[in-house]
DNA sequence: GTCAGTATTGGACCAGTGGTCCAATCATCG
DNA sequence: CGATGATTGGACCACTGGTCCAATACTGAC
């Protein structure tokens, strides 16, 4: 958490070191980065630098902070839909908002990447328990919707279903990069829908009874 | 790669000091891990290291090479089943073989999760390619054979996949991880046996036609 | 205006990091 | 024996994140 007069930091100083600061983490990672370079580069002495934030990791959560907040409110709040076909709707609708945000905004991507390295790092697992919450949050509420309604499987535990979700959302966020990357744009839609057909495959109830028969 | 004298290096040193690297490894991931701890514990000196391996990146590569002969020896090559039953069969046979060694082997299973960080870390990109092809080309044939067999879905690219069946491997592995610290073995295996179907669901082909009328 | 007390600042300094370098030692062979 | 190349230890380097403190700027009370 940053120190409390963190906020009586002159306002432009402060954006300056943020700024420099989201390009170092976004360029390097959170252990790439050196601290040294972003107080040189932002033009703060350590001194200052310490008297503000409480470290690197400091730093870091204040960073992603700001890039989560921003995010959050471009997507603004989960509502239950009415319906399951409303659910896959609006699901669908905020997945297609964030393929094109993450790839509009490469250094927020690059940023929010960098996350999955923050998980498992001992320096960074304060800063991760804030974020982790709100986020997990979110999407248990919309896999709870999405049970209610009917358009979410029941027959696997909830817990297991958000980490499978989380783990091939992240996996093809990768993906879906690349083929942007080598085949531009339209690739990167046609690519988004078979990726959320696949999250749909993987969520969609299970069919009772006997699997259906081989058909061609 | 490690200089070729590294072979002529005394085999019992040899051995110790990958032993205290993997150790060392395993506890703290690639960048938390203290080589200078690792050569005074092994009792190197910093000249002999760097005779024998390059670097810190280069000690890693050779550990975790060691690791996944070990692993690829204790499961062998993959062969083409009969039919698509057959297919399935092995397959989970399979997995279930790879949690059970996880489970016993934690500090390979660090190990192995620490290569989640090589992927994207400069210093390892060399040492990321040497395993990745190996490992990828495994899945590759694997999918290759279930679509041939008819019991991989073909509507998607393989390349899609093949990221998000690692993606959810890799995902999954962790909470695995959580149910037998939390509810011991049969939490274990049953959850092994929910992961599986979760693969199932997302590799085996699609029904034709229009999606099933909801029954119940 | 003066002075006390606090907020702010710069930068010297620290232990630790991975990596380089080289003089000294050892082994081997002519 | 001497010479040549392999082997070794460790001093040293630039850098890392982090601590500390003396000097300065600013504030309000008198």
């Amino acid at each position: 958490m940053p120190r409390p007069r963190a906020s009586r930091l002159d306002p432009e100083r402060r954006q300056t070191l943020l700024a420099v600061a989201a390009e170092e983490f976004a360029e390097h990672g959170f252990d790439g980065a050196s601290y040294n370079r972003i107080l040189e580069r932002a033009g703060f002495s350590k001194g200052v630098a310490y008297y503000y934030f409480e470290g690197k990791d400091d730093l870091y959560a204040a960073v992603l902070a700001l890039t989560l907040d921003t995010l959050a409110q471009r997507f603004g709040a989960w509502q239950r839909p009415a319906d399951a076909d409303g659910f896959w709707r609006t699901l669908r609708e905020r997945y297609f908002a964030l393929t094109t945000h993450i790839v509009n905004d490469e250094r927020s991507a690059r940023l929010l990447r960098s996350m999955s390295q923050a998980r498992t790092h001992p320096k960074l697992q304060e800063a991760w328990l804030r974020f982790e919450g709100p986020l997990v949050a979110w999407f248990q509420r919309v896999l709870a919707d999405g049970r209610a309604l009917g358009a979410v499987r029941g027959d696997v535990p909830e817990s297991l279903l958000l980490t499978s979700l989380m783990g091939i959302g992240q996996a093809t966020d990768g993906w879906l990069l690349e083929q942007w990357a080598h085949s531009g744009v339209p690739a990167l839609q046609r690519g988004a829908e078979q990726v959320f057909s696949l999250f749909e495959d993987l969520l969609v109830p299970r069919p009772v009874g006997p699997p259906p028969a081989k058909r061609r």
